[in-house]
DNA sequence: TTTTAAATTTGTAGTTATTATAAAATTGTA
DNA sequence: TACAATTTTATAATAACTACAAATTTAAAA
């Protein structure tokens, strides 16, 4: 069986021990760019390795979360999302089909401070909501 | 009992019609600034007006959102809040207390578009996390 | 290798926010 | 007053997530 180094190394880099649970998971949301909820991506690894269960795909998200590893989207007002691409950028939902879609920000460095008003920020967050093209499309 | 005619001409003209309850939780939304989720609403409410419902508290945010009357704030991953400021203005919350202030966003026109790649935007978010001042205090 | 300890995973049972439903109460109107 | 429409309410259901403790796996020590 092949090994990912590098997601080895990722998850090494955050201090978590990559078992094969959580390999499983970063792997998934490594080539799944469709901000999952933990749901989704137990349902998605579910077949492929049926020991998994729910709350090891909850607790390794949250812990993947609290190191850096991942992002989590409050954009969808049902469940978290969660964003392997810890990069600066926004997010669409649509409020039809619920997908949520990466966008780029224009001026990073105007939106992404370190403070305000004496607070010390730690995350930002810009979220978009509307209609997407293919939704908008099939309305006509 | 003094009743307040903004109010009811708020609701008026969003086409809702203004019931005791429906005017209590305007009034009490007016009035507190904190950004309340419905639980605290209705707290808030229940003892003045004993046979409130949650329900009603629930279903009444809910037609004010639809409406237009207030924006729902997805910045709290536990609970929707909402904010009868509709105003294009930004959101801090303290992921200690927990707290929600507002925040003035800068160049309000480069973020609140109509459009981004071809999907048509009816919301925008933005919402920053950290530690507030009196959190930051009192940790020294 | 065997033993032991630590970490991880799992299933189950909770908790909590929110929604569905239908009866009761209220309001507006003929 | 009678009737219909709307609103409110209580109850029950749902769905996302967490707590917990047993079972399993992994790592380290003997």
């Amino acid at each position: 069986m092949e090994v990912d180094f590098s997601m080895q190394e990722c998850l090494l880099r955050h201090g978590i021990k990559p078992s094969l649970q959580r390999m499983a998971i970063l792997g998934y949301l490594s080539v799944t760019r469709t901000h999952p909820t933990a749901d989704e991506v137990y349902n998605a690894l579910h077949p492929a390795l049926p020991t998994l269960s729910l709350t090891t795909v909850y607790n390794t998200l949250k812990l993947y979360a609290e190191r850096g590893v991942l992002l989590l989207l409050l954009v969808d007002e049902k469940n978290v999302r969660f964003d392997i691409d810890t990069g600066r950028h926004a997010h669409f939902q649509c409020i039809e089909c619920k997908n949520v879609y990466d966008i780029q920000i224009e001026n990073r460095d105007a939106l992404y401070k370190k403070e305000v008003d004496g607070m010390k920020i730690t995350e930002t967050h810009l979220y978009y909501k509307g209609h997407c093209k293919a939704c908008l499309f099939n309305e006509k």
